[in-house]
DNA sequence: ATTAGGG
DNA sequence: CCCTAAT
């Protein structure tokens, strides 16, 4: 901290303070306050006094106040009267060093034996399921005994074709081609609709209805298509179980067929991964292996048919289906469907116009949850050739729900997983040369789902995984909340929209894959959102450092409370917790936090530290505010930027250095003031 | 239970 | 996709 620089400062700021109580510091004439939540223009701050040789000494001791108890005032005056009158110098230059410190090294073997040991588990956890299975297979029994009856040909026509089909040959034997599925020629609504209701009546006795019976077949058959095939490997697992019963002559494959499909969806969690069949050499756990591939072939068998079924019903469409008119004929082709969300159906038509599902900002592409199925077939069973994620297989038992994630599943979601698609548990996997690849089994996003995702981040933002996942994924149960907002992060990544961090040629070849994947009107919608919902975002629980507000830096807006407080709301709304104690507006928590000057630095506990506008408003140099303030986004708001998505890590520049940066913290949320520096190097 | 974030 | 930390 040069002391030039202090007594430079001490000059100054009276000044600054003065004008600071206008809530707006007027550096000169191009100083536009129409900004509101945004921040101020570069231009702006180019114009600024370089008032901030400030050192960063006064500013950080945040371990200081342990509580957050400390009132407004002393919120506000600790930032002024310290951090004021302290030097923040030389936060610049070392804010400007080193951009990627913070970034963690973790070394790859020990992934690799976290994966082994979690095999182990696995396997236990398999002779558990193995368990259960059997006690399930009487049940199983009796139901398929007692409710199933086939209702038309159809269905023997269609298992004895099936149980002729040479299929997929073995668990082991990922490459079951596409090309041997050529020739399909049951229609995909028979057999499926035989196995849906089948599945129903077992699970729950006939009181669902007919569903699935609706549909002609080839209603579906318009699919929309495009060169953005993700996938190749998706196989109806819904079939599976249905010709496993017909065609068995091996009564206990029927059963276990039966058993798999009745209890396929409430047993999920048992199931073991196929990566654990395929890499146990445990003697110990062979048998279970045994029995596991002797399933899986039984099963697997089966189905091939129906996928090539698949096949040719979306085949058609696949042809043209030009990149603009990429949504368009998408909805064509969904129209057709007869189905219709199912949170939809109850409702009236005019409460549904209000449904987010119909109006999403800008393009909506309303890619509803229900109409996937057919979409999602249509991508996933183009040929082989316009794979884009290189060779994949089929593992019928490696389905997997995320541990602990839809445990609490709706009701509705209940039945809407049934639907067809969204419970096929053929998790596609990559078979990449590592056999040890950790992401074994991989799902891949189609086109439309990656639509409907957008269309679902453009309702409710970045930061509301979950309920996208409800209203926009209800039917698709493989996709979790976590799931989605890892896909934003590809696509983030993959658009362009954020800078990409990995310089590794594999990453580069994945994101060109993802590229290469989808129409680049959603890449374009992609980038829209992007800079419309920062991500990463201000989260609650984030720890962060937000370094150096310029003396204009006008916070009005950006923090208020109010806004934040919708987010809780929803928060609030789902865990049935309460969050947001206070109403936006109400509580001396909506107070407006307002940077004028400096350096503005904030923790999460000095919650309440917020500094009052208008006695002595303004955040001086040093002073503290409430992460609340800057969760909803005020952080961009903060630092200098005309592109709105600033987010904890992203350079700004300014013209008092080259750049300015937002540091998160690291876990220790209490931070001492050599700390704090060090992480700005 | 849910999200952020890193591998 | 998996896992962990944090809330």
């Amino acid at each position: 901290m040069p002391r030039m620089d202090k007594l430079d400062r001490e000059t100054h700021f009276p000044k600054k303070f003065a004008s600071m109580k206008c809530q707006r510091v007027k550096v000169d004439d191009s100083f536009a306050p129409a900004l509101e939540d945004e921040a101020v223009e570069v231009q702006h701050l180019l114009a600024e006094p370089k008032t901030d040789h400030v050192s960063v000494d006064g500013v950080l001791c945040l371990g200081k106040e342990k509580s957050s108890k400390c009132s407004e005032t002393n919120g506000f005056s600790f930032g002024f009267n310290d951090g004021m009158r302290r030097n923040i110098g030389g936060l610049h230059s070392h804010i400007t060093q080193g951009p990627d410190d913070l970034d963690l090294g973790v070394l790859d073997g020990f992934l690799d034996e976290v994966d082994e040991v979690d095999d182990i588990h696995a396997a236990n956890d398999f002779s558990g399921a193995y368990e259960d299975f059997i006690l399930d297979v009487e049940l199983a029994q009796k139901v398929s005994y007692l409710d199933y009856t086939p209702r038309d040909g159809s269905r023997l026509r269609n298992s004895s074709s099936e149980s002729q089909s040479p299929g997929c040959s073995g668990s082991s034997n990922g490459a079951a081609g596409m090309s041997e599925l050529s020739t399909a020629t049951i229609p995909e609504s028979e057999s499926k609709n035989g196995w849906h209701n089948k599945t129903v009546k077992c699970k729950l006795r006939r009181s669902s209805g007919d569903k699935w019976n609706s549909q002609e077949p080839g209603e579906d058959s318009v699919c929309p298509t495009s060169d953005d095939i993700e996938d190749l490997d998706e196989l109806d697992d819904d079939a599976k179980p249905l010709i496993s019963l017909v065609s068995g002559k091996n009564a206990k494959k029927v059963v276990q067929a039966a058993k798999a499909g009745t209890s396929a969806r409430q047993k999920r969690l048992r199931k073991p991964t196929k990566r654990y069949i395929e890499e146990l050499s445990d003697p110990k756990s062979k048998q279970v292996m045994e029995r596991k591939s002797d399933l899986s072939a039984t099963l697997k068998d089966k189905r091939p048919k129906i996928r090539s079924h698949d096949e040719l019903h979306c085949g058609g469409a696949l042809a043209r289906t030009p990149k603009e008119s990429f949504s368009e004929n998408f909805n064509q082709a969904i129209s057709k469907g007869n189905d219709e969300p199912l949170h939809l159906r109850s409702k009236p038509v005019s409460e549904r116009r209000t449904n987010p599902s119909f109006i999403s900002k800008g393009r909506c592409w309303s890619v509803t949850s229900q109409n996937e199925p057919c979409q999602v077939r249509a991508v996933k069973f183009a040929p082989k050739e316009l794979s884009l994620t290189g060779p994949s297989a089929q593992a019928p038992f490696e389905s997997r729900p995320r541990r602990g994630r839809p445990k609490k599943s709706l009701p509705l979601s209940f039945l809407e997983s049934e639907d067809d698609e969204s419970e096929d548990d053929c998790v596609k996997k990559r078979i990449s040369k590592k056999s040890n690849d950790r992401r074994k089994h991989q799902r891949m996003w189609t086109t439309p789902e990656v639509m409907k995702l957008i269309d679902g981040i453009a309702q409710y933002g970045t930061g509301r995984w979950t309920d996208i996942k409800k209203l926009m994924f209800s039917s698709t149960a493989y996709r979790t909340p976590i799931d989605l907002r890892d896909k934003w992060r590809n696509l983030l990544r993959a658009s362009g929209a954020q800078k990409r961090k990995s310089n590794k040629k594999e990453d580069k070849e994945k994101l060109k894959d993802v590229v290469r994947s989808l129409p680049s009107s959603v890449f374009r919608r992609v980038r829209e959102l992007a800079s419309l919902h920062p991500y990463p975002r201000f989260s609650p629980g984030g720890r962060y450092i937000l370094i150096h507000c310029t003396n204009s830096t006008d916070l009005t807006g950006a923090c208020d409370r109010e806004r934040f407080c919708s987010l809780q709301g929803a928060c609030e709304q789902q865990n049935g917790r309460k969050k947001c104690e206070s109403p936006a507006g109400s509580s001396r928590e909506n107070k407006v936090v307002r940077a004028t000057s400096g350096c503005v630095v904030f923790c999460p506990q000095f919650e309440n530290n917020l500094v009052e506008p208008g006695s002595g408003s303004g955040v001086a140099t040093g002073s503290l505010i409430s992460w609340k303030s800057v969760a909803d986004g005020a952080g961009g708001a903060c630092v200098t930027s005309s592109k709105p998505p600033v987010t904890p890590g992203s350079k700004v520049k300014t013209a008092l250095g080259p750049a300015i940066r937002l540091i998160k913290i690291p876990k220790p949320p209490f931070l001492r003031e050599s700390e704090a520096i060090g992480l700005m190097k």
